[in-house]
DNA sequence: TTAATTAATCGTAATATTGCAATATATAGA
DNA sequence: TCTATATATTGCAATATTACGATTAATTAA
């Protein structure tokens, strides 16, 4: 199948997959690093950067993009991207939340 | 292809990714959230409670077994399933510490 | 307008993931 | 031992992901 069953899950359980997925590759937490720490816009400096294809990081901004972790705009011939605010705070809400449900070791194991 | 370069990337970035991926999927974050809401062992109740075939829930306690996030003690003829302390702690951290690299919005943009 | 530059999209190949039925394995109890 | 119960494994079909070359679209500079 290949195919997930969100149906049978809440809504906030398939968000937070959602936002997961667009995190779990290596490549995109390269990325996501490079906006944070250069602490301002990337415009194209990625591709020969990053060992991947144009074609490649493109794809892979946009998976970003469209998880709503981060943003561009066209500046000129480039287009830049950073960090969307809001969604980055809101992600480490939702992540801390879920990972703060965890109350300690028990007992049993 | 469908494989990922994880040559051209870090270590960090590689594991952070991998555990990334085995979270990034609604059942396996009800799962957890199953182990962590009920803060005790989960014994096979979970085949039923979720819609999923037996096999598969099978497959996605493995999953999280092989990252290190839950573990699994055998009890009689049932498994008892819980999370894994130390690792959960260490993805805290991880996870909280590649969020945090954000320092707030740029100008730029 | 034309050429150069940059990024997005398309098409495709290779591989990974999801889900399940069927089967195998392991333990407890009769 | 035989049976029932619980979980793991196998094999498979459908779909998703990753990567890249080729192409397209959009903008700037000449």
């Amino acid at each position: 199948m290949g195919v997930t069953k969100t149906e049978i899950f809440t809504e906030e359980q398939n968000q937070l997959a959602t936002l997961l997925k667009a995190l779990a590759h290596p490549a995109r937490i390269a990325i996501l690093q490079r906006m944070m720490v250069a602490n301002t816009c990337i415009c194209g400096d990625l591709v020969g950067e990053l060992g991947l294809a144009q074609a490649t990081i493109s794809q892979h901004l946009k998976e970003l993009k469209n998880a709503g972790l981060i943003q561009g705009t066209i500046e000129g011939v480039s287009v830049c991207y950073c960090i969307h605010p809001e969604n980055w705070k809101k992600l480490e809400q939702h992540l801390s939340g879920f990972l703060k449900e965890f109350k300690g070791p028990v007992s049993c194991c």
